[in-house]
Order: C-alpha cells, then structure tokens, then sequence
RNA sequence: GGGCGAUUAGCUCAGUUGGUUAGAGCACUACCUUGACAUGGUAGGGGUCGGAGGUUCGAGUCCUCUAUCGCCCA
C-alpha cells in the first residue's frame, strides 16, 4: 500500500474525490435500475443565496440519509435544485440596473426579464457549486430550476386546474403591500417584529353635540380613510352612541357610530377607528357593514388624491404632520407608549402596508383538508413530534393564500381578459384572440404568481410533471423532508395540499425539522449582524468532513445549534486520529494482504472479541440512531468507538504484539484491526465521505469494492456470538489498568519508571484470564514484573486500589506514604459506605421490595453484595497498613 | 393574549419508556515531546440538575405553580 502522508491533507483530498465520484456518476440514478427507491429532495436554496450553515446543516443531513441508502443498496436519488426567489432575483438585478444608472420601467419588461435570466446564467449556480464544497452527493444531473420549462409547465398546469376547479380565485381585499418592492406578499411573507410605537388617542366631534368622542389608534394617518367608528354592542358606556354620527377631523367627513362585535372593549377606549381601505380586520367590518372603502395611500407609500391636505406626503412623515396640526387643534387627548408586532416584508424589511388592492388568492380551505387528515392518520409524521402541532394550528385556521406579485420576474399568471366582450380566462398557451367573441383585443394579466407556487410543486415537477413517466412513478413520493422549522407553513404545508391535489398521494412519509443555526450567543446568524460563519471559511480552515461531523455533533434532535470556529475542532482533531491510526496500523502492514480478514474465530484474544463487541455496539447505535433522527447520538457512538474503543484500548493492546509477537499473532491482530478498521470506516463514511474514501483506497480496502461510497453497510448481525463473560472481562481487565495507572500517578512515577504490580483477583477465574493476559497488562502499566495471587497478601505497606477484577498493589519500596494511603483509602471506604447505607436502606424498604420491578430489587441486591465485599476488602487494606 | 422550546460542570450541550455512583466536548490543573497522533497521552479538579410544591418505593426525567430567556402565531 502507498505509505500515507504524515499529515492529512484535507483541502486536495476533497477536490479529488469529488470529482472522481461525479466522473464515475456515483450520484446519479434512474428508475430503470429498479430496486428500493430512496428518494429526497432538496429544499431549493434561493438562486440568489450563498452558502450559510442553516444550508450546510440542513444539506449535510440529507446527505448522511442518501449515503446511507445508497449503501444499503437502495436505488437512491437526491434531487437538487434551485428555485427562482421571485422578489430577491428581481431587488438584486435592478440593484444591478441602478449602478448603471438605469431602472427596469426604462428597459420595460422583456428586456428586464431578459436581464434576469443573465445574471441567472452567470451567478446562479454559486449556491450548488458552494453544496458540492460540502461533498452533497446530490444527482446533479437531475438538477433543476424553477422556472425551467418543465417546471414552469407544472405551475401553469395547476393554475389551470385550480382555476377551473373555482380554487383560484381574483378578490379585492387587504393584502401585505410592500411599499419598497411594490408588491402584494402572502400573510406568511409579511413578518411580526415587536416594535415599540405609540397609541394615539384621538379626539372625533360627534355630530349635534359638544361631547367628542375618544379613539385609540396606532396608525393615526389612516384616519384619513376612517368610515365609521365601532364599539362592542355590550359595551355599556358606548350605548348611546350607537347610530350616532361622527366628524371626522381634518376631512369633515361625516361618519357613522356602529356596533360591531369585534371590538374588545377593554383595548384602548373601546373606540376604534374603521378604515377598511387599510385594515383586515376594519375590512371585514366595513363589508358586514357596508362601509365604502376609502384607499389614502398609492402603491408607494405616498398619501393620495383622499388624503386631502396630506397628499404627496410619505406615510409617516403624513403621521407627523397629521398628529402636529390634531394637536394644535387640541384633537389629541394623549399619545401613550406602545409595543405592538408590526409587519415587515422578509425580504427588504421594510414596513408592510394593509392595502386594499386586487389580487389572486388560492382557496386553501378544500386543499387542507386532505392535508390534515394525512397528517392526523399518520401518513405523513414529523420528527420531532411537536411541530406536529404547529402544522396542524396553521392548517387549521388556515387563510386564503395571496399568489399575485406585482414583479416582472416569475411565471406570469395565465389568465387573458377579452377588452371586447369582458371574458376572462384560464390558459396553458399564449392567447392571441378571445375563445368566446374571437377578438383580438385580449390582454394577460401582469402579475407573476409567488414563487412558492411553483416550490410547492417540487417533489413532483422534478420529476416532469405534468408529464407522465417512469421516474415520477419510482421516485415519487419521497422518503424524508429534511428542512427548517421557519419554512413549515410556506414550504412543507403546501407541498403536502399541492402532492394530495395533484398526486392523491402524500409527497413523503417523514418530515424532519432541524434546528435553527444561531452563534454562540443564541442570535440568528446575520449579515447585519456580522456575525455570521461561513461555512466555507470553515471548509477551508478545517475540512469539509471536519465541518460536517463538528455540525452534527453538535446538534441535537431539533435543537438550535450554537456554533462559534472552535467548535469545528472537534471534527478536525477526530479525522486526524483516524488518519494516524490509519497510518499505524500501515507502518505495522508490510506483506500484510488485506484481501484476506478471514481471522480464525478460534484464535480471538479477549482484546479482540471485546474489540469487535464495541464494533457490534457502535453499529447498532448508529443504526439505530439515524433510524431516530438522532444524529448527534450516531456521531458521538462513531467518536466514542474510533477514539476511545480502537484507538485508546484496541491499538494500545495491539502495541506489543505488532513489535513483538510472533508472525502468526501478528497476522491474526492485523486481520482483526483491518476487519474493524474497514467496517467502522464504513459506518462513518456517510459523515465524513472525504477522509474515509481516502483511507479506503490508501489501506487498499477498494479491491472488492472500488468505492467506500457503494461498500456494504454494516450491519449488526455479522458479529454475533461473542461472548458476553469475555468482554466484561475485559472491561475489567481496563478498570484494572485504569487502577494502576492511579496508584503510579498518585506517586508521580515518570514515564519510564518500571515498578512491580500485585494483583489479588477476586476469583479464580478471573486469575487464570489475568495470567494469561499479563503480557498485555504489564505493557499498559508499565510493569516490571505482575504477580497474580488469589492469595496475595502484601509484605509490608502497599499502594493499593480496587478493581473490578480484584486488588492492585504497586511495589515502590521506601516511597510509600503510610498516612496518604490510608487517608485515601479511607476516603474510598466512607464513599462505598455511604453507597452501601442506601442501597441497604432501599432493600430494607418493604414498599421497595414489593413494588419495584424484580430486576431492579436484583440489581440492588447484587449491588449490596459487591459493596459489602469492597467495603470489607477495604477496611482490611487499611488494617494492614496501620499494621 | 395563545402555543412551543430552553434553563444540568466555568462555557456549549447530551441525558430516549422515572430505577445503580448525572455524561461528553471545550476550558482548567499536574505530569508526559514514549517509534500512530501535542489537531496527542495519562491522571485530576469541577455540577444535586432555575425556584417552590406534588405524584411515586424511587424524580434531572411525570404533574401543578413560578421565574428568566428564545421562537412562532394573533
């Protein structure tokens, strides 16, 4: 084999492999291999987006998944893509346009879209050039976009169908307007920041009376707007309003006092203000009411033609204006301090308007209720359970879904109007005349439709949807949704409605939630804040696996995840051991034929089948915890087992024979280190698939198979049969080891002193292994000489100590210091005793004893009985040095 | 206002159906540059699990109340 390098060099490492694994179409995968489809698709970073490590985590996680299956021999497909972030795209391009000294209204919108689909070319593969970094083994040849032609089919497709189905629907009503983007956004892009504002009291004349009245308003500027004022129909103080007549200041404009139940009596004055131009909520009272509709504002946040005096003033600067002339009119009863949640666009932060304005809207009602009860029957299930409850609260009071933007970048919406007879309609195709009155005079609608319209479509229209084929059969649905918690509602919910609607089959069986990415103070990562890691500074710091085995290690099931750089040590210091444990077992493998680890069963030292029972053990764990979600119990069994099982015991055990043992020991050890070595990198290749496709090669592992990445997954049952008696033996044999490296570290006995050990088993059994065994245990303790005596008694004054397989001594003639030794041991004696006076007391316990489970009572008897015998070995211990 | 989560060692976090002596990594202390590895080894110090009450033979774990922090929704 060709001697490894001393240090592990990750950076060339990971460029090489990668590239090898897409040259060999590692990742890619089609139907007409049958088998067991494994399918995943990757949540579509935003063609605009970098690489943050919200991605790295989430992508890392469907990696471990796909490279599990696929060594399970599963037909695995990941899917990745991008999608085309309608409103991000559309700010960054003419953020692009504006350094030229240009806009998009002067280029107008072909040119503009066309602008668009440049930048795309040129900048929109950063993201999945950034993930391949990361070592995703996604089927790149699968990759799409969302406003791929396919794609784009699959959104007309649907429009159409819910169209016709009266599930797409044009209303007039309160949207989230953006003033900034000057587009409608969905209740879901419209984000609640607690801000802290004011609630201005206002002073309304009611009409033929001295006596005003007082509302309470945190919007004072849409009074311009105001069409009536309600109270509660309760409300006692307000009864004689009602039907009554109010002026509105500034606009002296006449409006009525109604009673409305939505009005909480005990919020502000029990007065409220009506605008249903500006208000959901007033909107909605204003049709019960039927209330005209007085829109102040234009699409740019600008006060209009109805806001009288005001108009051509920016909104809050109108708010000022307004509260300083209702002041000096002595309108302004009082102005009190007021923390409310206000909406801000996601995607510019800008403060979202009410507005009244016509848009599209998906009727959501008759889509969830499939999608509730799939999730109810337990088709689909969330991992971890409780944002079961999440999906379920938004599902159940689910609104009407705002599909229109007033963007150019999107898939327009297919609707034609007819300018001569007034018909609308519906259609896949570009129209040039009316269907009905065949005139040419037609127009289509101007908006573009979100772009989660086409995301939600994404575990189907990946595979050609609306196109019938083989794939979309196999793959669909998929296995497990591996996203965050933020994109619940806009993402997982409606793909859910949209797999029912369009598939009549669930999209996949499992959706799993990882937690946010905060630093190390629990803040959101941001660019505002600074304080954002970038994963690829990580990567090139650390390593790619390095990376991903530190992320995971530290995130536990559906846990945010506080990272800072150092964090990242865990995984780099990890691959090093591996790597220098690798590069041990080499120097020790010269004429040594890895192709034959056909050990003979009969041979197996303790050490060995210990060895190969944490192997057992660690692939159980993983199994079982990857099964679970867990992915941070699966790292830690694979850390526990390379560093602490193999490296620490293991390969110290193995020390002394690879140096000096016989060839025939030799061999039978290395046939165990290499089977083990080669398993367990197998089992840890889905982490760190860089480190462990190198290893396999450079150990010379790929003659059977010429990847680790396509290797058997290890499975448990291949080391059964291994008896339990020997490895509690040998966990006792490390307690012994542990022991006496106490004793010599108590008398700060340097490295390379030699010094005799006594051991007093507490069986015969265990002196006959331990006899057998010397060898190995002087080595670890640096003995000189190990006497084994059932019988041992020591001749004077001994440090001591107690093992699980019996008493140590440690032979330092004239060094020994009486009173420490029994201080120490002392100490011990009143630790167990205290132990034994609880257990006793618990077994003393009638109710204990009756009620407790019969394998509980007898672990505490048991456990009674070794204290007792420890207890009285020590009090003799220390018997023997008072002498 | 409603819901969810967190609160365990100096720090960051595990602790799965309640059952021995509550774990890990980092940091810290001492010793060790020994022929895999100082991105390392050996040994060590350090917590009674936010607070109060309850259920139970037994509570970090279940229940109630409470405090603080965070997230989501209104």
């Amino acid at each position: 084999m060709s001697e490894l390098s001393k240090t592990y060099e990750p950076k060339n490492v990971e460029e090489k492999w990668y590239q090898k694994w897409m040259a060999d179409g590692r990742f890619h995968n089609e139907s007409a291999n049958g088998g067991d489809p494994f399918c995943i698709v990757i949540p579509p970073p935003n063609v605009t987006g970098i690489l943050h490590m919200g991605h790295a985590l989430n992508n890392n996680i469907q990696d471990v998944l796909t490279r599990v299956a696929r060594m399970q021999g599963k037909n695995t497909v990941w899917v990745p893509g991008t999608d085309h972030a309608g409103i991000a795209t559309q700010n960054v391009v003419e953020r692009a346009l504006r350094k030229e000294g240009k806009d998009r209204d002067a280029l107008g919108r072909e040119k503009f879209v066309e602008r668009v689909w440049e930048w795309k070319e040129e900048y929109g593969s950063t993201i999945s050039n950034q993930l391949k970094k990361l070592g995703a083994s996604c089927d790149w040849d699968r990759e799409r976009f969302t406003m791929d032609e396919g794609l784009s089919e699959a959104v007309l497709e649907i429009f159409c169908r819910l169209y016709e189905k009266k599930l797409i629907y044009r209303g007039n009503r309160i949207i989230n307007w953006c003033p900034r983007c000057q587009t409608a956004l969905s209740d879901e892009e419209s984000e609640h920041v607690e801000v802290e504002g004011a609630l201005y009291h206002l002073r309304y004349a009611v009409k033929g009376q001295k006596k005003r009245i007082v509302v309470a308003t945190t919007r004072p500027e849409t009074m311009l707007g105001d069409t009536a004022v309600a109270v509660n129909p309760r409300d006692e103080r307000y009864k004689d309003l009602i039907g009554q007549v109010v002026v509105l200041p500034i606009m002296n404009r006449e409006i009525p006092i109604i009673a409305d139940d939505y009005v909480d009596p005990e919020f502000g004055t029990g007065l409220v203000k009506i605008t249903p131009a500006h208000d959901p909520n007033d909107f909605e009272m204003g049709l019960r009411h039927k209330l005209p509709q007085i829109n102040v504002m234009t699409d740019t946040g600008i006060m209009n033609e109805n806001a009288g005096p005001y108009e051509g003033m920016d909104r809050f600067e109108c708010r000022k204006q307004l509260m300083e002339d209702l002041m000096a009119n002595g309108l302004v009863e009082k102005v009190e301090k007021h923390m409310h949640a206000v909406g801000h666009c996601y995607r510019c932060d800008t403060v979202v308007e009410p507005r009244l304005s016509p848009q599209w809207f998906v009727k959501m009602k008759p889509l969830a209720r499939p999608a509730i009860e799939a999730v109810n029957a337990g088709r689909i299930k969330f991992v971890p359970e409780r944002w079961t409850n999440t999906y379920m609260n938004w599902m159940e009071n689910i609104r009407d879904w705002c599909i229109s933007r007033q963007i150019w970048w999107g898939h327009r919406i297919p609707i034609f109007y007819c300018d001569q007879c007034g018909h609308e309609w519906a259609s896949k195709t570009t129209e040039t005349a009316c269907p009905k009155c065949a005139s040419v005079n037609i127009r289509q609608d101007e908006d573009v439709l979100d772009t989660w319209f086409s995301s939600w479509l994404w575990p189907f229209s990946v595979f050609g949807w609306p196109q019938q084929n083989d794939d979309l059969k196999f793959y669909y649905p998929s296995r497990t949704l591996v996203t965050g918690n933020e994109i619940i509602f806009f993402w997982v919910a409606r793909m859910i409605m949209s797999g029912l609607e369009v598939m009549n089959d669930i999209p996949f069986d499992t959706v799993y939630i990882h937690g946010t990415v905060r630093d190390d103070q629990g803040r959101k990562m941001s660019k505002s804040l600074g304080n954002s890691i970038d994963p690829l500074d990580i990567i090139e710091k650390y390593s790619s696996d390095a990376l991903r085995f530190s992320l995971l290690m530290i995130t536990a099931t559906g846990q945010d995840v506080y990272i800072s750089d150092e964090k990242f040590e865990i995984g780099r210091n990890f691959g090093t051991k591996i790597w220098n444990a690798a590069r041990f077992m080499q120097m020790h493998s010269e004429g040594f034929d890895v192709k034959d680890l056909a050990f003979n069963k009969a041979d197996l030292t303790p050490d060995d089948q210990h060895l190969l029972a944490k192997l057992n053990e660690a692939i159980a764990s993983v199994n079982d915890n990857l099964q679970r979600y867990r992915f941070n119990d699966a790292t830690l069994a694979l850390y526990d087992f390379f560093w602490h099982s193999y490296c620490d015991w293991y390969l110290e055990y193995a020390k002394p024979i690879l140096y000096k043992g016989t060839p025939a020991q030799k061999k039978h050890t290395l046939q165990v280190m290499h089977f083990v070595f080669s398993t367990a990198l197998k089992l840890l290749h889905p982490f760190m698939p860089f480190l462990t496709e190198e290893l396999w090669h450079g150990m010379e592992y790929n003659h059977a198979d010429e990847t680790i990445m396509l290797a058997s997954w290890p499975e448990e049952s291949v080391l059964k049969g291994i008896d339990p008696s020997v490895v509690k033996y040998v966990d006792g044999k490390h307690d012994l080891i542990r022991v006496g490296r106490i004793l010599r570290s108590e008398y700060n006995l340097p490295n390379k002193q030699e010094v005799a050990f006594f051991v007093r088993p507490v069986n015969g059994k265990y002196a006959e292994q331990v006899e057998d065994d010397k060898e190995s245990i002087m080595a670890s303790l640096k003995a000189e000489k190990l006497e084994v005596n059932v019988n041992f008694t020591p001749s004077g004054a001994m440090p001591s100590g107690i093992s699980a397989l019996g008493a140590v001594y440690m032979s330092i003639e004239d060094l020994v210091d009486v009173d420490a030794e029994i201080e120490k041991l002392t100490k011990e004696l009143d630790e167990v005793n205290g132990h034994l006076i609880n257990v006793k007391k618990k077994l003393s316990n009638e109710n204990f004893v009756s009620k407790a489970p019969h394998d509980v009572v007898a672990v505490q008897e048991k456990r009674q009985a070794e204290l007792i015998e420890k207890s009285e070995k020590l009090a003799k211990m220390i018997e023997t040095l008072r002498g």
